[in-house]
DNA sequence: AAATTTATGTCAGCCATGTTGACATATTTT
DNA sequence: AAAATATGTCAACATGGCTGACATAAATTT
């Protein structure tokens, strides 16, 4: 890819534009506001991370959304729907949607709740531990390889600033759902 | 929310459901998979952070598409339609929707390339920087908070975890992409 | 000069996954 | 008995990915 930043004089002529009106020419810059590169490293990182399991996904049929589901199914053994939504933050209606795909094809089951029989509770069968793991192997990878040369101090540095772009009211369940 | 994980008494008689398979009861646990927090704080951190700019989009009838596209033009003023394409990592047909849509509404200009005349660099116009940093304001301010308590070695830490994050050959192209 | 490559745009259609609103059922709580 | 709760479902719609095919203008190569 060629340099983006363009010298003084690859800038276009706005004079050749007949219809041009006043455009910006000069960036927002990353010195003037010291948390752009944090964001923007936050975009590419992820955007990067969740591309990991896409190839299994497909294998399957799926999707990531079919596979933030597993994921958490498979984490949290008897999780409710309720929680479940609360997790993901997406409506009962997308999440059913998925839901069911994953239950008609064997991967999750649900078991009426012995306390509330108004609960189903969801619980992986082995298919879908199976590809729970499958999902969870390249992102251990690239997660682990980015860890490799940090210490723990530092790890621990990482895992803090994770946790303070985090909403502060969400922070504790989070805390809960990870276990630490 | 009520805890997730269930006592041994809580969990489902497995009899009750006769039409169940077996299901898997154990956790994919933290403890053996070190990486796990990791990813699940990556997901819960973008998950909050990406919604930031929702209310601001909703109040200009855009989406989160149309957030990524105003930031890279206006980070990089005269980007060209390739290069956006390979930062955003979609396909020129579903970046040419809301490219349209950003220039039909005067956020965007597309200026003719000076050198070669087949490109159609992108610009903002002052509507399209205002909303840049409208968009900008709310992430900033989480990233700020997150980075307040963090001496200068650790936020260098916290960005080297993000960095290593992102795929290696994706890597140089980033930092020039950030400046650093 | 002609042929090829490159940068971009566009049309048509499809798919995944998010949304709202309304309503139904079973179960628990009051 | 009534109200609240947990879940499911139907219908409709919006956003934003995707593929494949094709068109145009301009630059590059032959």
């Amino acid at each position: 890819m060629a340099d983006i930043n363009l010298k003084d004089d690859e800038i276009p002529s706005l004079r050749r534009e007949s219809a041009a009106g006043r455009v910006v020419t000069h960036p927002i810059s990353a010195e003037e506001n010291p948390e752009i590169p944090f964001i923007e490293l936050l975009f590419f990182a992820y955007r990067d991370f969740v591309s990991d399991p896409d190839e299994v996904l497909a294998g399957y049929g799926f999707g990531r959304a079919h596979h933030r589901v597993v994921h958490f199914v498979n984490r949290h053994p008897g999780i409710r729907v309720a929680d479940l939504l609360d997790i993901l933050k997406i409506t009962k209606q997308s999440l059913g949607r998925v839901l069911k795909q994953l239950i008609d094809t064997g991967f999750i089951e649900q078991l009426t709740g012995a306390q509330d029989r108004r609960q189903r509770l969801l619980y992986p069968t082995p298919a879908g531990r199976e590809l729970a793991l499958r999902l969870l192997h390249p992102q251990e990878h690239r997660i682990g390889a980015a860890l490799e040369g940090m210490s723990p101090a530092e790890r621990a540095t990482a895992e803090r600033f994770l946790r303070l772009v985090i909403d502060r009211g969400e922070r504790e369940k989070v805390a809960r759902l990870i276990g630490r």
